[in-house]
DNA sequence: TTGAAAGCGCTAACAA
DNA sequence: TTGTTAGCGCTTTCAA
């Protein structure tokens, strides 16, 4: 903390300990191969000097960064309109600040933000990526892939799964859905109706499924697409009480649409849960308590998928690249929860 | 695209182009005082080598990054559950990306961050730092200011602003207090109430100024201090009905809150906004639309001072250092807009 | 165990 | 206008 100026270097790191620069160099790594005294000798210089590793020349070197990309692909406004995604990072920001690597944000919008975000990735800046997508369209993954850089999807990736060694972490949503319709089934419900995602998303998609599992000869007008957001449960519902009056129970695929619906119901005099029951998905945070009533919902760790993403993704970094090839496990379910409240 | 394993560098497209190291320098940085055909020819050897500069190596001699840290400090999860953070993010991040910069993210949760954050901007990783700290106590605005890194805070920071020329950008929240107040007044309240925040974040502090601002005779007893969560404002909500059982409004100093003190009134029969007139702020994306009755707010446009504060930074990294010495504006204020619903 | 020296890929004087 | 050259600060053989 003296010399103002420019930033001390190794040099003067070498030069006031009166050892060479490799020997600080070996302290400042770990300090293997170097007898105590001296190397005691160049930590107080380092000290002293307050010293800090110029991160450019070592990654010039090491052709490491100890760096890596976070890339958010939602032209939509949906993922910020709840904290998902705010959870996420956190998780995956304290995994990674655990291993001494930085967090690169890269968000997206339209195509044309892709061809950035390639040329960034392919460009060598960070050591590896992690990758939100939620369309089963979206090009942007298969970019990434073609770029070689060791990656990690959040959310099961809208391909086959075997295709490449995509590997992926994501919430158990299929089972979820089945822990919520077994649920209502298990409260007497008879008429169990469905409020699905925008089923351009796998996690829509595989509710859906989980519903099925539960009620395969369900009645398809049983069933509505939604887009995840309240106004699409409020359409959605009303359609659903206009083809099904008698229905008795609903699983929305998320929070959002769930507490749409619950206005509907409430504004056509339908009691909840006395004559309809109603479960959501996601628990999200402020919502899930506050709705009227509060809602029965499938939780699911956010935060630890983000911790798991970036887990994986620092063990693949150590490993070496000839992990993927291997048979390494191509994707990583989080099991959820059914939280009971008043709705159901 | 082609010679597999390592990346071509500069040397490789200085050969295939028949020029300098020097020549395909200046072409790939803005191409200035290098004649057309040659320049041209460079191109066309970049375009086939696949060519992408190494950013360490370029940094380690223009001691520059092109990369800003955002540093989010927030020991408690309040941040998350609402969309703020994400909407700052997204302004922020456009206005990187305009400019070629890359987004450094740092979330920090209690002091052994701190340490990691002092280090890793005293080490020059990057050109500049965006730091959102909502707390008066919080010492890290302190230590970054210290570490002589170019800074732009998101919210006024807690000291006295003229300090030293500390930049920061915020939302006019007296003044969107104020015409929340005034409002309640123009509707014929007298007895109008206010929840304030936690009065440790200037936030609180500005809008509880506000509504003094308005109402300087104010009875202190309709004054009660939450926490910005909704069972903050519920606790809220009911200690001021005990107090004065004949208010006939309420202004909540965010959303979230005002969603507390919603339930609480109707639990207690008051109808809204008949007997008792609710204002919040925040306008907070899919809470205000849908509480029963939709929550009259004052909106702020948070994505724009997300951009805003992006924008200040990196005026202050081209114009040099100096200006902050200067006579530079210390803070810019984002005014705000009443958002008319049915609570009010 | 320690030091000397080469070189990572790039920019920026300076010369031609 | 173009090329030559000297480092930027670090890690890493290789020798001692």
């Amino acid at each position: 903390m003296s010399e103002a100026g420019s930033r001390p270097t190794l040099e003067a790191v070498a030069a006031r300990a009166g050892v060479s620069r490799a020997t600080v160099s070996r302290v400042v790594n770990g300090g293997d191969g170097v007898r105590e005294p001296l190397a005691e000798r160049v930590r107080r210089a380092v000290e002293e000097l307050g010293y800090v590793p110029n991160q450019a020349a070592r990654s010039l070197v090491t052709r490491r960064h100890d760096a890596v990309a976070v890339v958010i692909a939602e032209p939509e406004t949906r993922v910020f309109a709840d904290p998902f995604f705010a959870l996420q990072l956190r998780g995956i920001s304290k995994e990674l600040t655990t291993h001494d690597n930085q967090l690169v944000l890269l968000l997206t919008e339209g195509r044309d933000d892709h061809a950035r975000v390639g040329r960034y990735l392919a460009g060598g800046h960070v050591d590896g990526v992690l990758v939100f997508s939620l369309h089963l369209d979206d090009a942007l993954p298969a970019l990434i892939q073609g770029a070689g850089i060791p990656t990690v999807f959040g959310g099961r990736p809208g391909w086959s799964s075997d295709d490449d060694g995509a590997v992926y972490v994501d919430s158990d949503n299929r089972g979820g859905a089945r822990a919520a319709v077994r649920h209502l089934v298990g409260l007497g419900r008879r008429r169990v109706a469905h409020i699905a995602g925008a089923l351009d998303q796998t996690s829509a998609v595989d509710r859906l499924d989980g519903y099925r599992d539960v009620l395969p000869g369900a009645d398809p007008r049983l069933i509505a697409e939604g887009d995840f957001t309240p106004a699409g449960g409020e359409r959605a519902m009303r359609a659903l009480l206009e083809r099904c009056p008698d229905l008795d129970a609903v699983f929305a695929a998320n929070d959002l649409m769930a507490s749409g619906a619950l206005r509907v119901l409430r504004e056509r005099g339908r009691r909840v849960p006395g004559e309809v029951a109603v479960v959501g998905f996601d628990d999200m945070a402020p919502l899930a308590e506050q709705t009227d009533p509060p809602l029965t919902t499938v939780r699911q760790d956010i935060e630890e998928m983000g911790r798991l993403m970036a887990r994986l993704l620092l063990g693949r970094l150590r490993g070496g690249p000839g992990e993927a090839a291997g048979g390494t496990a191509a994707g990583v379910v989080l099991s959820t929860t059914l939280v009971r409240r008043a709705s159901a």
